[in-house]
DNA sequence: AATCGTTTGAAACTTACGTTTGCAAGGCGC
DNA sequence: GCGCCTTGCAAACGTAAGTTTCAAACGATT
């Protein structure tokens, strides 16, 4: 049992207990039960319970921001090819290849990132700042001009619209899909609502702007 | 210092603190004095800390919910009027007239209900649809014609695309302004945040449903 | 095999929480 | 004026939290 088995356990079951439950509501004493590790591990290996939270965060978007960026760098090379869809599904398809169809990380993801928005937090959404606001930033630069017309406050609200439309879905993803089954009688598949996800986004970003413009 | 103002003391406070950081993250404590009144209070009026969250809630939605009813009993008499855009204007005129331009009531009121989907506190996601549920069910019906070539699946997913993106944005409302301010030099007015807010989730749910049919 | 830094383990420490208790103060009918 | 119910207050209780401690076990290096 050495020391990556032991960080490794205590993150993987931080991960999924903060996505479940928060971040106040999840005790390291349950993390450490059922990581099967010792309670003095988190505060050896991490320092404190502030600094795990930073770790589960760090572990999720490194590979995401990376894998991000480079499909940003791959699409740069073809400027016309540049658009609201093609933009938005950098992102879907940098999560699923990040995770595979591992649905329960992906939406314990955006549960967590959820998360960092609603709970007060600040040392978790500082942390995200300061450490992936340059991604971001690219981001925005190259979706300006895939939205004509729109002046910098539009562009603004209309990408945090649709961040949150895609966090807020994602993040009760399980809730949203045990309530269909009861209202529709289907779940629905994860394709389709990504895909409907994605429509309805792209809709909104490009549609909104012209009407106000 | 009646029995009243004790206890609307101790709703004003808790209301307040709880959309700042949450409810786990808010101690009786806290509240208490905060409202400057004794520690036991909460637990002598309310019974419980739990009790006392969904008091705050019912306090917010009852006169929320009336207001809502009635302006769709109006639009109901109304029938060609029924659209997407007329729908989305009862809930915000619904929630303008209840809490008049307080944007600080109304924004702690949408982090609240963004609060009650993503902090787990099961007990108040099920007080809410115990309570409120009939009023959102009536609301569907009259958004499914307005909506014409959606199937019930699409219907419920894009519905609930709407509403994330709406309580995502009003429950961070004020770090979102906060951000605004720094990447684009303005604020944005309430009035143009809500107007572009409406027709980002118009544009969404019409146009989601058409390119998919 | 001995040593030294690293990691684990059980227990204790400190603090903060929600809740309960016991009593004092105030208002009201009789 | 006396009892009675409601409300307010200070203090304490029990519990659970994050953190710290310190000795034991481990692993690589010599």
């Amino acid at each position: 049992m050495a020391q990556k088995e032991t960080v490794e356990r205590i993150l993987d079951a931080a991960e999924a207990l903060f996505a479940e439950r928060g971040f106040a509501e999840t005790s390291l004493r349950t993390i450490t039960s059922t990581a099967g590790v010792n309670l003095a591990a988190v505060n050896y290996h991490f320092g404190s319970k502030k600094a795990l939270i930073q770790a589960v965060f760090e572990r999720f978007l490194e590979p995401l921001v990376t894998e991000i960026d480079q499909r940003l760098g791959v699409l740069e090379q073809d400027p016309e090819n540049i658009n609201v869809e093609s933009l938005l599904k950098v992102l879907s398809s940098s999560i699923y290849d990040v995770h595979g169809r591992n649905t329960n990380r992906a939406t314990a993801f955006m549960r967590l990132l959820g998360l960092a928005y609603t709970q007060s937090q600040a040392h978790v959404r500082n942390f995200i700042a300061s450490r992936y606001g340059d991604a971001f930033q690219r981001y925005a630069r190259l979706l300006k001009p895939a939205l004509p017309g729109a002046t910098d406050q539009e562009l603004f609200w209309h990408t945090h619209f649709a961040l949150g439309t895609a966090i807020f879905t994602m993040s009760n993803f399980d809730a949203l899909r045990a309530m269909a089954m009861n209202d529709t009688g289907h779940r629905g598949s994860v394709d389709f609502i990504v895909s409907h996800l994605t429509s309805f986004m792209a809709a909104g970003l490009r549609n909104a702007s012209h009407e106000n413009a």
